[in-house]
DNA sequence: TTTTTTACGTACCGATCGATACAGAATGAG
DNA sequence: CTCATTCTGTATCGATCGGTACGTAAAAAA
């Protein structure tokens, strides 16, 4: 087989593939991976069903790459959180990040890796494993993050960095839901604050 | 019009309501609303669709019986938790029975009123709103009880009982997401644990 | 008994679901 | 040019969606 397969051949492409993939993830930010129907989806990224079966495979295929592109679009915050030099301020910008990314005017509300498919019928339990595995690997990185602080010596040596990583992403899992039922991000904001009060102290500065 | 309508005339019904009710209720609860179909709801209430809807109205209706069945049911634990003595002890016990009823062995993982409808089409659209109201309401009743503690002296007078409130139901919300995926009841319940160190002391016993 | 009222089972409604067959259009390769 | 390849729009597929019409069964009322 040849394994370079170069897209110079062929009719090209009448539409921004990636500009049809960020209308897409809104469309299954706001109503979910069963509430976004394949009309609802092509309407937005505006083009027509055969054009959104080439490009992107099926519905599935589509949400994955969805939850991808919000993973390096609105979700950037927790990269950018795992990489400040304490565990607490790691946590600071991650919920703090949390709260603003789930309050963003002009988006929808909440969290895609949240609402996007939390309960579903057979139809969506891709999906709903999907965004699980996702939430998981969050943990999963937030844990080794304060694995490394511990070493580091910026959280005492009897903290817990699963337990730790799992308070945070339970709670920014919380403020996910509630963005998502309207409450306004001042709210939310106090919510974190509380959120970080009892964080270990940094002992470093 | 007669105000009063005896149930005692024409063919009884052939099945117990409360029982198909409940079984309804699991289904929302395990698939969410637009998850949920009329085939796998009236398969698990063990009736025909005919029966459903003379006894419950229609879909729309059903959900919002089941939901009251909820309250009533597995979240009940939260009208336990509002007549505990003390806010420190309404906080706990709202908690640890979230914890507890988000992870019964038998029961569907997580809570009906944050994976019912978080997000949703339109179709979907009436259900969202009332789980969103749900959760509102909840937090409405525990910043009440929160008023009072401060009257009662067991909160400081410069708490405020709108944000305990708010924190206290997002925890909760965190955690019922958190074991929607699959998280353990042991690690939930570090959660619980770690979300309560901050909580202001009781001044009473 | 007959009549009235309510519940039930079957069979079906139009609409929408995700997904495709097909033919025409637009490009590079020869 | 012709041919192969890829994309696009139309028109549709079978399945399933929520919801119902209709005739029958089972009870109380007359």
């Amino acid at each position: 087989m040849e394994s370079r397969r170069k897209a110079t051949v062929g009719r090209p492409r009448g539409f921004d593939a990636d500009a049809a993939l960020e209308q897409a993830m809104r469309v299954f930010w706001r109503q979910g991976y069963e509430g976004a129907s394949l009309t609802d989806l092509t309407e937005a990224m505006g083009i027509s069903r055969t054009s959104m079966y080439a490009a992107f495979g099926n519905k599935e295929d589509l949400f994955r790459k969805a939850l991808d592109r919000y993973s390096e679009g609105p979700a950037s915050y927790a990269g950018r959180a795992l990489r400040e030099p304490t565990a607490r301020r790691v946590a600071t910008a991650f919920l703090v990040g949390s709260t603003l990314a789930t309050t963003m005017p002009g988006c929808p509300a909440g969290c895609l890796g949240v609402q996007g498919a939390l309960a579903a019928g057979e139809a969506g339990s891709h999906a709903r494993g999907a965004l699980a595995d996702w939430r998981n690997e969050g943990v999963a990185l937030l844990r080794d993050r304060f694995r490394r602080a511990v070493e580091e010596g910026d959280l005492p040596r009897d903290a817990d960095p699963e337990a730790l990583a799992r308070y945070l992403m339970t709670v920014a899992n919380g403020i996910a839901v509630q963005a998502s039922g309207g409450t306004p991000r001042s709210d939310l904001q106090l919510v974190a604050d509380m959120a970080l009060l009892n964080w270990p102290p940094d002992t470093r500065p």
